[in-house]
DNA sequence: CCGCTGGAATTACCG
DNA sequence: GACGGTAATTCCAGC
């Protein structure tokens, strides 16, 4: 890791630019990228990615940082790279996990691209993308969009794989989408991008072309769909249809899909994809770790090169092994699905179509990628669209803030709020069904969402994705996407567009409507678990995966020509069928905290509750092992559905001094357990103020990650430690006590995500953890290597590339969205690293847009559904040496003994999201 | 006829 | 490799 000031300032550079010029400066910051890649590309897979990409990581997760701080942290450029697919695309952590078998170097590059191409795209397409590549009509992004989008979710890598076959909707879709987007956009993009390094790589000129047609293929249906605005789905279908490989059943898509993934994931997409991805990147651990450690070396030009690489690298490592298999077997296919990255390459062929212009466009795109895509979205007839013209500084010239990015609900007079909430259960729809209609409030609308402090007459667009429900920082859900809903029923206009493979769904702000927009055209598509988990890039588990929340953002132009970007997620939303039918789910409990001595009675209300329902407090160790259960007792006769009376038992330590945060569940037998909820124990002489259930949140809420406050207790010792490795306080922040605890939980999650991480900084990670849990409960644990490193290799990650301004403002952000995001935060860091995009950006791009904001952040209240998420599998990996005192009852348990240090299983993700053990993480936290 | 649902049969996956 | 259980996906049918 170069000094981190030292990178923070090239990145800053890139900020800069970006940010002023958006175009020019964004060209000519990717030009750097570019040539970087291309180097990347020459270089040693393994070695250049690595460095590259790593800088590339770094200084996105810099740039978010950066933005952050004005002054430095801003590596703009990464966090408008970030963008989304950009910061993926630096992908150079694709590129740079995996490695470079020669063979796929080419691939690699499409992948990389790709990644590029969903932020890029959509900005190309719009622009010059689609003059470029008229054939492929790359719509503006909105086409491409459409269709690609769903793909987009999914990597495109897969596509190339997976996709060719059976695997249609995976590859079709995720990588198709993606493809597509990345057609488009990527073309323009790519090309220019490619041009550097992509040409080189994407030796196979058929390969692009087939990218060529694959895109333009997918481009009409996308078009269309976008066109039509209307639905994606319908665009989906088409894609599906054409892709034939959708239709086919799930079976066979799997299988393929395995084969597809392989290829496609792997490589890159976790690069590629990192920036969206970027989360699910981390996964590409070693890629990451690669990264990290890159980051170190030389930022600027790794990181540039990453950015070019990435993309190519990405294809090859992310692909990595299976894909290569894959891709070995299903070349043809898998040339194709390619295409989709390979439209970045394919853009190059069609790049070479596009002639440098293009390439020029793209590299504005790039940096502006989000811009652009603002703008393309204002070009849209929607209302919407003057606004995102109206502010395009906004909008175009800072990037926006990549969608895993953290940022905060409030700044300065500005707060964006969930004024409705959506309910808790929502049946998501596969391809293969029919809209499942929009999500609705539990009070029988639909949710809201209203920006206050906005006094300005110029409407404003609110962009709603599907976010992450689990412990970690809130993120694109890899396996939901949101679907825009269109009808008679629906009375919002909206747009949608793709971002990073993650469709995001634009509505309109009014002055007149008091900057409030109610939510009823917004649906949620359940991608199949096998078409996702293909992915190059993407190392979640789609199993029990079931948990999303609505996020909204909201882009506001600042006077001084930045950008303020807001985000509100809303509470989980269950979306299996079977989960909402049979899980017991906590919505609220009537007190966060209650003094060791227990014996109160609390109100846990929710659903699916039986009379039978047991509730279980649970001291998690930093590695997730139960460090204590306790059945509390519960009110048969007071026994609801929706609520259950239940008695606080006492801690087994009555001695503690500060607040200790441990958890509890709802358990309906085996297997159907809550998820976590978080709950302080405050020390007995503390006065209490035990009667107010509602009051207690205070506390509870403080050391609960899930809304916002941190402990106050908790907070110290996260930050110290967390802060320790990179940027203290940013780690602080993250860490906050309730991050911790979720970090942990988060961590582990995390990851599978970014196993590679973990070697990053396990100590550093390790601190974090331990410190909090030391404090509070005194147990240190050494938490397996797993979830301390994934925590460290995040912050690490953050770190290395960006080290200052990401962790800050990462950290800031991710508080601000929730406790659990806190945890996440320490994920997203590394997942930065990992993915491009996801690092720092938001906050960054915050910061940067908004300097001020960032703080604000923390406020960022809301969203607690943290909380419930945290449930940290992984952790449980590492805590195995721990000397904490197990007191695993559980089944879940698993916690304990996964050693998921590294790498993302599905247990991490069950761990993550529901399952039971995993709350113990957060325990650790807390302590 | 289409979209939205609720339910449930199948199929896939895991241990 | 079969077996049982659980989760994911696909189908159906009614409104």
């Amino acid at each position: 890791m170069s000094a981190p000031g030292e990178e923070p300032e090239f990145d800053f550079d890139f900020l800069f630019e970006f940010n002023q010029s958006d175009d020019a400066g964004c060209g000519a910051k990717e030009h750097y990228n570019y040539a970087p890649a291309n180097v990347c590309a020459g270089l040693p897979l393994g070695m250049a990615i690595s460095s590259l990409s790593t800088p590339c990581h770094g200084l996105q997760s810099s740039n978010p940082v950066i933005s952050i701080d004005p002054s430095a942290s801003h590596p703009s450029g990464y966090g408008e790279h970030s963008d989304n697919s950009n910061s993926g695309y630096y992908l150079t952590p694709t590129v740079r996990p995996n490695g470079p078998p020669a063979l796929e170097s080419p691939r690699i590059e499409i992948t990389s691209y790709l990644g590029m191409h969903s932020n890029n795209n959509q900005f190309f397409h719009s622009t010059e993308v689609e003059e470029a590549i008229p054939n492929n009509k790359r719509t503006p992004s909105t086409a491409t969009l459409n269709l690609p989008n769903a793909d987009s979710y999914r990597d495109p890598t897969c596509l190339s794989p997976a996709s060719s076959l059976s695997s249609r909707s995976c590859n079709s879709e995720a990588s198709s989408f993606e493809s597509n987007y990345s057609f488009p956009y990527t073309s323009p993009q790519t090309s220019p991008w490619q041009s550097p390094c992509v040409s080189p790589k994407t030796t196979d000129p058929e390969d692009g072309y087939q990218r060529g047609m694959v895109t333009c293929t997918i481009l009409g249906s996308p078009r269309h769909s976008p066109n039509t605005s209307p639905r994606t789905s319908v665009t989906e279908e088409n894609w599906l249809t054409a892709h034939n490989s959708r239709p086919s059943s799930p079976c066979n898509k799997r299988k393929y899909s395995l084969n597809g993934r392989q290829t496609s994931y792997s490589p890159h997409h976790s690069p590629t994809p990192s920036p969206q991805n970027s989360p699910r990147v981390s996964v590409t651990d070693e890629t990451w770790l690669g990264n990290t450690n890159q980051y170190t070396s030389s930022a600027i030009v790794a990181a540039i090169n990453a950015l070019t690489t990435d993309g190519t690298i990405d294809m090859n490592d992310g692909i990595p092994i299976k894909t290569r298999k894959t891709t070995i077997d299903h070349t043809p296919s898998m040339a194709l699905k390619l295409e989709p990255m390979g439209d970045d390459h394919g853009t190059i062929s069609p790049t070479a179509d596009l002639s440098p212009e293009e390439y020029a466009n793209f590299q504005h795109i790039r940096k502006g990628n989000l811009c652009d895509q603002y703008l393309s979205v204002p070009q849209h007839p929607y209302q919407w669209a003057k606004p995102k013209n109206i502010s395009p500084a906004s909008y175009m010239s800072p990037s926006l803030p990549a969608l895993d990015w953290q940022l905060p609900s409030h700044s300065g007079p500005y707060e964006l709020r969930i004024e409705v909430q959506p309910k808790s259960h929502h049946r998501a729809h596969y391809e293969t069904e029919g809209s499942r209609g929009a999500v609705k409030a539990s009070t029988g609308g639909h949710p809201i969402v209203q920006l206050h402090g906005y006094l300005e007459s110029e409407p404003l667009t609110v962009q709603l994705f599907i976010g992450t429900a689990d412990d970690r920082l809130l993120r694109p859900h890899a396996f939901y996407q949101v679907h825009r809903i269109t009808g008679k029923t629906v009375s919002t206009t909206s747009h949608e567009i793709i971002l990073s493979n993650t469709k995001v769904l634009e509505i309109p702000l009014l002055p007149e409507n008091n900057m409030r927009a109610i939510i009823d055209c917004a649906g949620i598509l359940k991608l199949r678990n096998s078409d996702i988990e293909l992915r190059k890039g993407e190392t979640d588990i789609g199993r029990k995966n079931t948990r999303v929340r609505l996020v909204f953002r909201v882009h506001i132009p600042q006077p001084n020509g930045r950008t303020l970007s807001l985000q509100v997620s809303s509470n989980p939303i269950e979306c299996s069928q079977r989960s909402a039918q049979e899980l017991p789910l906590v919505e609220k409990q009537s007190i966060d905290s209650f003094p060791v001595v227990g014996g109160k009675k609390i109100i846990v209300s929710g659903h699916n509750f039986l009379q039978d329902s047991k509730v279980v407090f649970v001291e998690k160790a930093p590695d997730g092992h139960h460090i204590w259960e306790m059945e509390a007792k519960t009110d048969r006769e007071m026994f609801k559905s929706n609520s259950l009376v239940v008695e606080i038992p006492p801690f087994r330590n009555q001695r503690i001094t500060s607040p200790v945060q441990v958890n509890f569940y709802v358990c309906n037998g085996k297997r159907k357990r809550s998820q976590c909820q978080l709950f302080t124990y405050l020390p007995a002489n503390v006065p209490i103020i035990k009667t107010e259930p509602s009051d207690d949140y205070e506390p509870a809420q403080t050391c609960g990650p899930a809304n916002h406050g941190l402990n106050p207790l908790a907070k110290p010792y996260y930050g110290q430690q967390i802060m320790m490795p990179p940027d203290p306080g940013s780690c602080l922040v993250a860490g906050f006590p309730t991050s911790c605890h979720q970090r942990s939980g988060a961590m582990s999650s995390s990851t599978t995500s970014s196993p590679k991480l973990h070697d990053l900084s396990p100590s550093a990670y390790n601190k974090c953890i331990t410190n909090p849990s030391h404090s509070q409960l005194g147990l240190l644990q050494p938490l397996g290597g797993v979830s301390a490193i994934q925590e460290v290799p995040r912050s690490l990650v953050v770190h290395p590339s960006s080290p200052d301004q990401s962790s800050h403002v990462m950290l800031q952000p991710q508080v601000s969205q929730h406790l659990s995001s806190s945890c996440s935060l320490g994920y997203q860091q590394t997942l930065y690293p990992n993915s491009p995009s996801s690092p720092v950006p938001s906050i960054t791009q915050e910061s940067t847009f908004v300097p001020s904001s960032s703080p604000t952040r923390t406020s960022t209240l809301g969203q607690q559904e943290h909380q419930p998420q945290m449930v940290h599998r992984n952790e449980s990996p590492t805590s195995p040496p721990l000397s904490l005192p197990e007191l695993h009852k559980d089944s879940n348990d698993n916690l304990a003994p996964i050693p998921v240090t590294i790498k993302r299983e599905p247990e991490e993700l069950d761990q993550l999201y529901l399952d039971d053990g995993k709350c113990s993480t957060a325990v650790e936290i807390c302590i």
